[in-house]
Order: structure tokens, then C-alpha cells, then sequence
DNA sequence: ATTGTATATCGTAATATTGCTATAAACTAA
DNA sequence: TTAGTTTATAGCAATATTACGATATACAAT
């Protein structure tokens, strides 16, 4: 069918999964390690850092800003994206959680 | 197309980015909690846990499994899964290292 | 007003994903 | 052997994603 059951899933389970399937292309993963070095939130050269048309730039931009990943400003003419924290916050804080809970129960299996 | 140009990303950018997406589905996500609850690392009775046929299940498992995020080990009939640490560690520290360094440059924009 | 620059959107094609039923494979137990 | 249990795979339909060129929109500068 290609259609996912989110409402069988709880609020934090859709949530993550939005979240890393936003991250869960090389573009967009780019594009967030650009927003990252470029240290004031640079515009709209992204086009230029990544092999892609500028058509499928956007569409990828978009995607992260649904996901709330990242926020854009109007600034006269260009765009000024940047990422929010506090989508990675509940990213970094998901894997935290998990990576502790691993610790705990080192080796029991597998 | 379709198609994901992964050849012009990085293999760093690339690997972020398939580990995302393996957890970019809420069964995928529920999958993970489940290994995480149960404190050995129970078998096939994720089919009863989630509200998707048994070969949804097991499909989800196998990307899961392709992307590295957990194990399979074969006991008698049945298959003992468990989650791969490394992996986990992988994503957990590429998300603190963002968050590390939004701290920094916390308000310059948007 | 016209031209240039920056983004977004539309339409389209190729491919991928999700989910199911049915079936196979592999082991256990009687 | 036969039957039951557990997991995987094949095949299919519906929908989603990726990518592009073409075009639209919005502002800036001349």
C-alpha cells in the first residue's frame, strides 16, 4: 500500500520517526552539516555546495522545515535558513536515553 | 526519478543518512523500544506487540538488519534480535556533536 | 518599466516504500 | 512421518520519494 499506520503508533514514536526520516537522506544530512559550518546562517548558496538543481534543493529545504529541523527567515530577498535545536535536541536526547540503556545491560545477548 | 544521487555525498553523510532512515518509520522506532523494554533480547513476539501483519514485521526487521541497527542471531526455530551498540553510538554521537556545537553560536540568527 | 537574482511550485517520470496474502523454508515435537 | 511453529520471501497494489526542467513569485537595482 505504501501508506504508513502512524495512528497505531504513539506521539513519541511518530515524532522520532519524522524527525530521522527527515535526516535520512545524504542531501538533507548535507545540508545540516552546511548550516553547521557556515557560521552566521548562510542563504541560499546551499545550491551551490550541493550537486543538485536548485529545484530539488528547495524541495529538500522544505522537507526539513516540515520536519521542524530547520526555520527560515525572509530577509529581503533571499532566504535565511537555519536549524532548530530543539528538534536535534529531542534527537540527541533519543539516542542519549538509548545509548545509556544499552550500558546498563551490556552483553546479554547476541 | 527517484533515485538518490549517494555518489556525490560523502560516506560519512551517506551512512548518517541510512541509519536515519532506517529509524524514519514509527514501526521501525516501536521495533527499537521493544528491544529496549524487554530486558533479553526477545525473539519473534514483536509480531504480536505491533498492529502489522507478520510479514510487515519481518520486512521492517530486515532493514533494521540491513542498516546495521540490530542483530539476528538464529536460536533453534525461533530468531533473537538485539540491538547493535555500535550503530546506536554512531548516531548518538554525530547528534551530540551538532548539539555541541549549537551551544556555541546559540541566537546569531533566525 | 525592465532586468536580474533568489526561492518556490507545478508537472512529470523513475524508482522506492509500505503493507498485504500466499507460500516457502526450517526447525520442533508428537 | 505428520503436524505445528517461526521466520522469510515472492508477488502485487497503493502510495511516497527523488529529481528534473519549466515556470511563477517576490524583491532589488537600474
Amino acid at each position: 500500500m505504501g501508506i504508513t499506520k502512524t495512528d497505531h503508533f504513539t506521539n513519541k514514536q511518530n515524532q522520532i520517526a519524522t524527525l530521522a526520516k527527515a535526516i535520512g537522506h545524504p542531501a538533507r544530512v548535507a545540508i545540516i552539516d552546511y548550516l553547521l559550518k557556515v557560521d552566521s546562517c548562510i542563504c541560499g548558496d546551499i545550491v551551490n555546495e550541493l550537486p543538485l538543481a536548485q529545484a530539488t534543493v528547495s524541495q529538500h529545504l522544505k522537507e526539513l522545515k516540515n520536519a521542524g529541523l530547520i526555520k527560515g527567515n525572509i530577509e529581503g530577498n533571499a532566504i535565511c535558513y537555519c536549524i532548530d535545536e530543539k528538534a536535534l535536541s529531542k534527537l540527541q536526547s533519543y539516542f542519549e536515553h538509548i545509548s545509556k540503556h544499552l550500558i546498563n545491560k551490556k552483553s546479554k545477548c547476541c
